[in-house]
RNA sequence: GCCCGAAUAGCUCAGCUGGUUAGAGCACUUGACUGUUAAUCAGGGGGUCGCUGGUUCGAGUCCAGCUUCGGGCGCCA
């Protein structure tokens, strides 16, 4: 921006009348006046077009990122890899001292300066590489303060260091990679809703109804924590609140999201929520993404269905378009990173009901520390020798007993379980947990007692059930637990850019 | 919330049953060398051994408490 024209400057006017005065360059150059001076003159690429083969040998192109290594030789060559975060590779730029400044600027370039590099793309007359960048200038946009103490260095990081450093880790090989897998499964699942008829649907962040109970709740207040309303009882007066009652993160849009399935037939959510239970282990964070499919007229059966399709069209699109993280991922993170998803794409899910697995579970002649029985909820222990001894691909495990599960979940003809599943997957445990939903009023209103809720807290949800009800039938995905299990990681708090779990809100 | 383990240089680690001045690799720095590939070779700087207390002639090492991190479990996605 403060290479601005001066005119532009000189016009404090609207943005659009601005826009408008600038059009016709923004035409002529395709590019718009106000970026960098090197910009302008050459033809700035990202380091993934650079590598890509397309541009014809000898190209006049800038790149611009940040150093990785710098390599010297006395005879007067630098070789600087930089990457941009663009793909996977960086790109190999040769600065040679010819460069006016070679030996007070390119020679004390250090991991993490960034720079812009203008030149010619040529073939390498080394072996590491295909292309490299022939350098003409060198740009030294920021330095790196201290060298010494920089934390990203080119070498093998603990995961537990880089969480300390969780604002820079994504200059890692590792993060870069991970980032770009988690974009590519959140686009994955947009366009696979998309193509099969779904609407994105928002459901709200803020809420004042205690969803399905699930759960401990983050209270959102304005109140003076040091000057609280109180009651003629003595209790907080919560009418005087922002919203004029209680109000918390939301725990799950999906109570929300049926109302919209109950109007536009398939919908989805995607997006953060909150829970402020105290869970302290590699697989929960206190603020996570997670997916909402809801589809009417749908029972259980076509929503396991559903949660194998689209799990196998994310994995299907990370293979095709991540192919150079992914293998970095098989190479250093976890070997069977790409031939877990390709066998999870080959093989169908098993289906198994809950009264068998239990007695699968029963008759394994193992010892579980936690005894099985029906009626009790599956233990980690219990789905892992499921999903990984005995059947040793992913698995549907349908028709809880009802006591366990949300008041929401539709009561089965045998009145003792309900039409609830939990899809588990080896190495992950339960990535999916979704049911058919219980459209009769009255048994809902049964079920909301017996779970100790009041139905008259209810009534804007018991409405869905009283003007047009139909069956209908969604699951929660928890998107994090989806990057783990593409990545291969071990630690979900790896998974999100800046990771809450309790204690620790950093950055 | 419960159980277990760990904490030594900016980073990754070694340091035996307690015994002089705490080591290596990477990083940084100086030099040599080279179309190099997390380059290589030689030299240099860099440490309150997490904190507090205890045992001992003597503690990085043993003990206790605390802090932090990690692993497992519970709750769940």
């Amino acid at each position: 921006m403060q290479d601005r024209p001066a005119t532009m400057r000189e016009r404090p006017d609207s943005a659009a009348i601005r826009y408008h005065a600038w059009f016709p360059a923004i035409r002529a150059t395709g590019r718009y006046p106000w970026v960098l001076q090197s910009e302008q003159c050459m033809s700035v690429v990202s380091v993934k077009q650079a590598l890509s083969g397309t541009l014809p040998s000898g190209s006049p192109v800038s790149v611009r990122g940040w150093v990785r290594t710098r390599r010297d030789s006395k005879a007067g060559l630098s070789f600087i890899n930089l990457s941009d975060g663009s793909c996977f590779d960086p790109i190999q730029i040769v600065a040679t001292d010819s460069l006016a400044n070679y030996s007070d600027e390119v020679q004390r370039l250090s991991a993490g300066c960034s720079l812009i590099a203008t030149g010619q793309l040529v073939a390498s007359q080394g072996k590491g590489q295909g292309l490299e960048l022939q350098a003409d200038t060198i740009e030294v946009v920021g330095w790196v303060e201290d060298p010494e103490t920089y934390p990203i260095q080119p070498k093998a990081h603990s995961l537990e260091f880089l969480r300390e450093v969780a604002h820079l880790r994504p200059r890692t090989n590792l993060f870069g990679a991970i980032t770009r897998v988690r974009h590519t499964i959140a686009s994955a699942i947009h366009r696979y809703f998309d193509q099969n008829g779904y609407c994105w649907v928002n459901t709200p962040i803020i809420t004042t109804s205690d969803a399905e109970g699930a759960g401990q709740m983050f209270r959102v207040s304005t109140l003076d924590l040091m000057n609280l309303p109180r009651t003629d009882k003595g209790s907080i007066d919560t009418r005087k609140d922002f919203f004029g009652k209680d109000a918390f993160l939301t725990v799950s849009g999906q109570l929300n999201v049926e109302g919209y399935c109950l109007a536009l037939s398939k919908v989805y959510t995607f997006g953060p929520t909150f829970r402020a239970e105290n869970s302290n282990t590699a697989r929960h964070l206190a603020e996570f993404w997670m997916i909402e499919p809801e589809i009417a007229f749908a029972d259980l059966d076509e929503n396991a269905r559903v949660t194998e399709d689209l799990l196998k069209f994310v994995f299907k699109t990370v293979l095709d378009e991540r192919a150079d993280d992914m293998a970095f991922f098989a190479e250093r993170v976890e070997k069977t990173a790409i031939t877990r998803l390709e066998g999870f794409i080959a093989a169908p899910f098993e289906r198994i009901d809950y009264t068998d697995a239990v007695a699968i579970l029963k008759k394994s002649g193992k010892k579980f520390e936690f005894p099985v029985e029906w009626g009790i909820d599956l233990q980690t222990e219990h789905e892992r020798y499921l999903v990984e001894e005995h059947v040793g691909r992913p698995v549907v495990v349908v028709n809880y007993p009802e006591k366990i599960k949300a008041f929401y979940m539709r009561l089965n003809d045998d009145g003792r379980t309900v039409a609830a599943m939990d899809v588990l997957a080896p190495g992950i445990g339960e990535i999916i947990g979704g049911a058919q939903r219980e459209e009769r009023l009255d048994i809902l209103d049964r079920r909301m007692l017996q779970f100790g809720l009041d139905p008259a807290h209810y009534n804007w949800y018991r409405d869905f059930r009283r003007y047009g009800t139909v069956p209908h039938a969604g699951f929660g995905l928890g998107f994090e637990r989806l990057v783990v299990y593409v990545c291969g990681l071990a630690n979900i708090r790896d998974a999100i850019p800046y990771p809450r779990v309790p204690g620790h809100a950093e950055f």
